[in-house]
DNA sequence: CTAGGGTTAG
C-alpha cells in the first residue's frame, strides 16, 4: 500500500514557500491534485472535497465543479462544499441552484451547508429565500450555532431587516467578533449610529476583541453622524489595536472628513495612504471638491480617478460638474465660461 | 481523529 508519502515534502514542487491561503498559489494544487489522481488517492470522499474546497478557494470555481461533478457518491459535506464556493465567489443563483439539486438528490442540509445559503441571501438581498431557510432551521430544529446565527443576523441586516437582525443578534447567548462586527455593521448601514457605537461600547465591556471588519462599521458610523472627532479617536484606537487600515477603512475616513466639508484635510489624509487610493476614495473626494467648489484638489481627484476608471461615463460627468459648479454661471457669464474650455 | 460554515466602505 502507498504510503502518504507520494506527496512528499522534500519534494522541489512541494518544497516552495508555503503560501498563506490557497488562493495565492493554484498552481501548486493543481500539481498535488496531479499526484492525487496518480496515486490512487483521488478516490477518497475526503481528498474530493478538499480538492473541490481547494479549487472554490483559488477562485478556480470551474475547476471545482469538475471535480465535484466527478464524484461518484456526493455525500452532505461534497454538496456543501460546492455550495459554498459558490457563494464566496459570489455566485449566488449557482448556489441556490445547487441547493435545490442537492435536496432533489435526497441530500439533507444541516447548519453548515445553510451558513452558505444564508449568506449568499445576504450577498444578493434575496430576503425571500433567507426567510425560507430560516423558517426551515426552525421547523427541522437544526442547530442555530455561532456561525448560523451569525449568518442570520448578517442576512436580516443586509436584508434591510434591521429590527428581526437586532432581534436574533440581542437572544444570542455567545457573542464573538464575528458577530459583534456583523451587527454593528448592520446598525451602521441603516443609520443607526448611535446603536452602532453603544453596541461597540457593550463589545468591548464584554471583552470581544475588535477586528478591522469591526473598525469599518464603527468608522461607518462616525462618518455618518458627522462625528469627526469620534471617528479620528476610534481610528487611533484601531491602529493601537495593531489593525492595519485597509481601503474600506481609509474609504470611510476620507467620507467622514468630506460629508464634514473638510475636504483640504481629506486631501491630505488620502496623500499619506501607503496604498493606491482605489476609484471609490477619488470619486468620494471629486464629489466633496465640487461641493465645495475646489476645482484645483478636485482637478487632481478626477484624473487620478479618470485614469483607474476611464470607461465608467459617471466619472467624467462628475468631473464636468466640478468646473460647473466653480464656476458660478451667470446669465452673462454663460457664454465666457464656455468658450474657455 | 481526518472533507464543508459566519463579518469588510460607496
Amino acid at each position: 500500500m502507498a504510503s502518504i508519502g507520494v506527496i512528499n515534502l522534500h519534494d522541489p514542487i512541494m518544497a516552495a514557500p508555503s503560501p498563506k491561503t490557497p488562493r495565492q498559489n493554484p498552481f501548486e494544487g493543481r500539481q498535488v491534485h496531479s499526484r492525487v489522481v496518480r496515486s490512487g488517492f483521488g478516490s477518497s470522499p475526503f481528498v474530493e472535497t478538499a480538492l473541490v474546497n481547494f479549487y472554490a478557494k483559488c477562485e478556480e470555481i470551474g475547476f471545482a465543479r469538475k471535480v465535484f461533478d466527478e464524484i461518484p457518491e456526493r455525500n452532505l459535506v461534497a454538496w456543501s462544499t460546492m455550495i459554498s464556493g459558490y457563494s464566496k465567489v459570489g455566485m449566488v443563483n449557482e448556489a441556490f441552484g445547487l441547493f435545490r439539486e442537492m435536496q432533489n438528490a435526497g441530500v439533507v442540509p444541516d447548519e453548515v451547508t445553510l451558513v452558505s445559503v444564508i449568506s449568499a441571501c445576504a450577498a444578493s438581498g434575496a430576503l425571500g429565500v433567507g426567510r425560507w431557510v430560516h423558517a426551515y432551521i426552525d421547523k427541522h430544529l437544526i442547530d442555530t450555532d455561532l456561525e448560523l446565527s451569525t449568518a442570520l443576523v448578517n442576512m436580516y441586516a443586509k436584508c434591510g431587516c434591521i429590527e428581526k437582525a437586532i432581534e436574533l443578534f440581542d437572544a444570542m447567548l455567545v457573542k464573538d467578533t464575528k458577530a459583534w462586527s456583523s451587527m454593528i455593521v448592520g446598525m451602521a448601514i441603516h443609520g443607526l449610529e448611535e446603536e452602532a457605537l453603544y453596541a461597540f461600547s457593550r463589545m468591548e465591556e464584554d471583552k470581544v476583541k475588535p477586528n478591522h471588519v469591526t473598525f469599518v462599521g464603527v468608522l461607518l458610523a462616525c462618518a455618518h453622524s458627522g462625528r469627526v472627532l469620534v471617528g479620528q479617536k476610534y481610528w487611533s484606537n484601531m491602529l493601537e489595536f495593531g489593525i492595519e487600515p485597509s481601503m474600506e477603512h481609509y474609504g470611510c475616513m476620507v467620507d467622514l472628513l468630506c460629508r464634514a466639508n473638510h475636504v483640504e484635510e481629506a486631501c491630505a489624509f488620502v496623500e499619506t495612504m501607503p496604498i493606491f487610493p482605489n476609484a471609490v476614495i477619488w470619486r468620494t473626494l471629486l464629489v466633496a471638491c465640487k461641493k465645495n467648489r475646489n476645482v484645483d484638489k478636485g482637478e487632481i481627484a478626477g484624473t487620478r480617478l479618470l485614469e483607474l476608471e476611464p470607461d465608467n461615463a459617471e466619472n467624467y460627468i462628475l468631473l464636468s460638474s466640478l468646473y460647473a459648479s466653480s464656476s458660478q454661471w451667470g446669465e452673462d457669464e454663460l457664454c465666457e465660461e464656455t468658450n474657455e474650455g
